[in-house]
DNA sequence: CATTAAAGTTAGTCTATCCTAACTTGAACT
DNA sequence: AGTTCAAGTTAGGATAGACTAACTTTAATG
């Protein structure tokens, strides 16, 4: 009765009692999930990357996930995540995003820092804490950087948006979404009002990777490629006919 | 830059850098604490039946502690904390109960579970997160039990209080506190309506450990001694001379 | 004051997760 | 086809935290 024995027989936990995995290796999961949509092929050094490790850490580990069947696994080859890696990763998902719309809708998180909050309250939150605080902010359908929340059943939506920085000029565009892990980044997004549901009108842009000027809310502005390329857009189609 | 570089320099890490603890080092702590009162000595076995441990992990752990300047140990005496591990105790002491509050002033979580969920996130709830909580509902000075939240700066109310089970017949009295680890009992003192703030009068107590009968908001209604023992009580001065 | 039971400790293992160093594979390019 | 380099793997270790089994202390008791 000492709580660690670990090598039961893995008949008892049958369809239902989702194995309750470790923080580490659902950080794993969702790090593969995210570099292959759920179903491309993963690179042992792009996840390592990702979860700043070694890539040979990386090796070790999949191997044994593979053994848990929660993704299969080719030596050399790469790493895929199986339907069960898949539900795991979704599950996730959904309380780091549940979470970071709620510290933004109830605590008043500023955006830059619910991402890393979430980070760890995601291991440590129940269901019921995520369905209730789903329910105190109203059910809300994406976290605050705009990516999509996925159901309690599992279910997101996958829709791949244009960057910003494929936008062309004259265009107008509704922004969707904005990556979410770097602070600084989020901060100055933040100030030139670069957000989820802002509307904007690309004014030109500069060739040779140069500057893209905008206006967003009336105001005019220029960012860089690299960041107009983190900010995700739906063009909106009335604006469509560029005028020149 | 992989981030474990953990036999570091113990220099670095000054007077205000409060070394960040892992999940079961604040277990540890909190469990010492709240056994010792954080002064006297706490014997190796009640640690372990208190963690729910193996004696001979307790050993092993306590020396680490003791290593780490948490606390003070000597072979086959027991342990007490030092002041950076009565520190450390009450900072995670302060999380729980913080959270405990919040989940049930905020989420209506139901006072049975909150101690279960508490128990998880206060190792990865950020002190700016526990500040807001607190805020949010208000800077509770106790938790839905009635234990009192230690302050941001490490101080708390250490008044001892009497059980129900300690208070003599005829004497009124206000409910401060019940335990809060099982949640069977509380779900059953909820409906009795024994819970903080209740005011309640002991109408007799049968002897040889007998139920004692009382009466709450009106209704009367007897429990054991034992469930008594676990609610904390001020008398009520006015209600003092018993009628007999 | 010798015995003994309870309390506590040490020794030796185990698992999860990570690391570094050294080796192997695969693919691209002569 | 042979070389080369990046990508990936294996081997060997470390650390935190826990366990069991066996041994040692302390303290109580006749």
């Amino acid at each position: 009765m000492k709580g660690n024995k670990r090598a039961h027989l893995s008949i008892a936990k049958s369809s239902f009692e989702e194995e309750a995995l470790t923080g580490p290796v659902e950080d794993y999961l969702k790090a593969i999930y995210a570099l292959g949509r759920g179903s491309v092929s993963v690179a042992t050094n792009d996840l390592a990357q990702k979860l700043d490790l070694a890539p040979a850490s990386v090796s070790g580990m999949v191997r044994r996930l593979a053994g848990q069947g929660l993704l299969s696994y080719e030596r050399y080859r790469g790493v895929t995540l199986t339907e069960a890696g898949r539900r795991a990763a979704l599950r996730t998902l959904r309380r780091h995003r549940v979470i970071e719309a709620y510290l933004s809708g109830a605590l008043d998180y500023p955006w830059d820092r619910v991402h890393d909050e979430a980070e760890r309250l995601e291991h440590a939150a129940s269901d019921e804490l995520v369905d209730r605080m789903a329910a105190a902010v109203g059910e809300p359908v994406t976290d605050p950087h705009g990516a999509p929340i996925p159901s309690r059943e599992g279910d997101m939506d996958e829709t791949e948006y244009l960057s910003l920085a494929e936008l062309g000029a004259g265009y107008g565009a509704r922004v969707v979404r904005v990556s979410d892990e770097d602070p600084e980044m989020l901060r100055y997004l933040g100030e030139l009002e670069i957000m989820p549901g802002a509307e904007l009108v690309v004014i030109s842009k500069a060739p040779y990777e140069g500057p893209i000027t905008l206006t967003v809310s009336g105001t005019m502005l220029a960012i860089g490629p690299q960041l107009a390329s983190q900010v995700m857009v739906e063009p909106l189609i009335d604006l469509e006919a560029p005028a020149h």
